[in-house]
DNA sequence: GCCTTGATTGAACGATCAATCAAGTCGCTT
DNA sequence: AAGCGACTTGATTGATCGTTCAATCAAGGC
């Protein structure tokens, strides 16, 4: 494995596990076993270390996250609840300290760089584009009139607070309620849409 | 004022600002005009300044938070509403790089001692009692089955989401959007309930 | 066999970090 | 007025931070 994937994987672990102002570069060095000199001469510095693992997770976020959350499910809506259902077990495998790699930094960084910024404003998009693919499948169960990106929006709300309050109270409970919530508000946009098909 | 709210005064807004890990002790100390001496007098180091601020945001969410937001607004469901309006003035206000004070730090700090995670949850749990209390107070558009206190988490998820993908897009229309579903979640709510009373 | 090139090495740099401490100031009690 | 404890002062500590750099190395072209 060449040098910079191997501090890309390493820096995305660190700041995964301890976020990126927590993470000193000669953290990054011992877990690549690399040194400094080396991680100098392929990034500029920390921050660029930092672009790069973005850049790894908006392009893997087909591989490492939704090609495996939906092995074997092919129903569109409970494609979304199998990608929460994925997160959930993250949690449980942490412990509860899990946190989403993104939501995480987009809170910790308060005055990232337009690139960095960017960066994190695209894995979301990305993230809410597959789910909104998976809502314009249903449309019969999903009303004409709801807007499917925002709706999207709306799920991933609900994945970052979810995940967020299990994780401050150490509880998954706290995921599964409001997993829960967005389970009966399908439910109910199910019943409106039927609804308005029957009145056509 | 005494040497010790002007500390916590200082390291809320610092907190706030830059995070927990950003924000340097010479950071607080030179906003308070306080000398080193004097923080480590008062405290014992910069993590119990720390619990001085969530302890500070625990006891002042009424003053400074709902009270403010509530005001002229009488009708429990719209007070939620008002609430969140209030953290879409906020957000406008700082041009979108606002973060809910608690989020923020309960995604930031990884490792956070026990007595630190408490009153982040802390702090959660009393925000969406205010909330619970408002749905209790409205049973003629919440149906009965439906739990009030992980509705109200959900509303919590929803200021949370909202305001974390505001920020990270650098545009207030992601909140609305979040908003604009919690509503239409409520407004599908109303419609079960008066269906639920009618059947009775 | 020499030279270029790009990657690697690890010691070293200055800055900054959280925290300490001896010395000093002030108000209150006796 | 003297003494005492609470609080303040700011220089100082050692550790750690992100970053730099001169030196070394391996491989390919000529």
């Amino acid at each position: 494995m060449d040098t910079r994937t191997r501090i890309v994987i390493a820096a995305m672990e660190l700041f995964w596990e301890k976020g990126f102002n927590s993470t000193s570069v000669s953290d990054i060095l011992s877990r690549s076993q690399v040194n400094s000199g080396s991680l100098y001469h392929v990034f500029p510095g920390k921050q660029d270390v930092l672009i790069g693992v973005l850049e790894a997770l908006r392009d893997g976020i087909w591989d490492m996250l939704l090609s495996p959350a939906w092995e074997g499910v092919d129903d569109p809506i409970e494609k979304i609840f199998a990608l929460l259902a994925r997160y959930r077990r993250s949690i449980v495998e942490t412990d509860c300290t899990y946190g989403c790699p993104i939501g995480s930094l987009a809170l910790e960084l308060h005055e990232p760089d337009p690139k960095v910024r960017a960066l994190l404003a695209q894995n979301f998009t990305n993230w809410t584009a597959a789910i909104a693919e998976c809502l314009e499948a249903a449309p019969e169960r999903v009303p004409a009139d709801v807007d499917k990106a925002a709706l999207a929006e709306f799920v991933l709300t609900a994945m970052e607070g979810g995940v967020m309050q299990a994780r401050t109270h150490r509880d998954v409970a706290y995921f599964d309620r409001v997993v829960a919530m967005l389970r009966a508000h399908f439910d109910m946009l199910a019943v409106k849409a039927r609804g308005d098909l029957a009145a056509a």
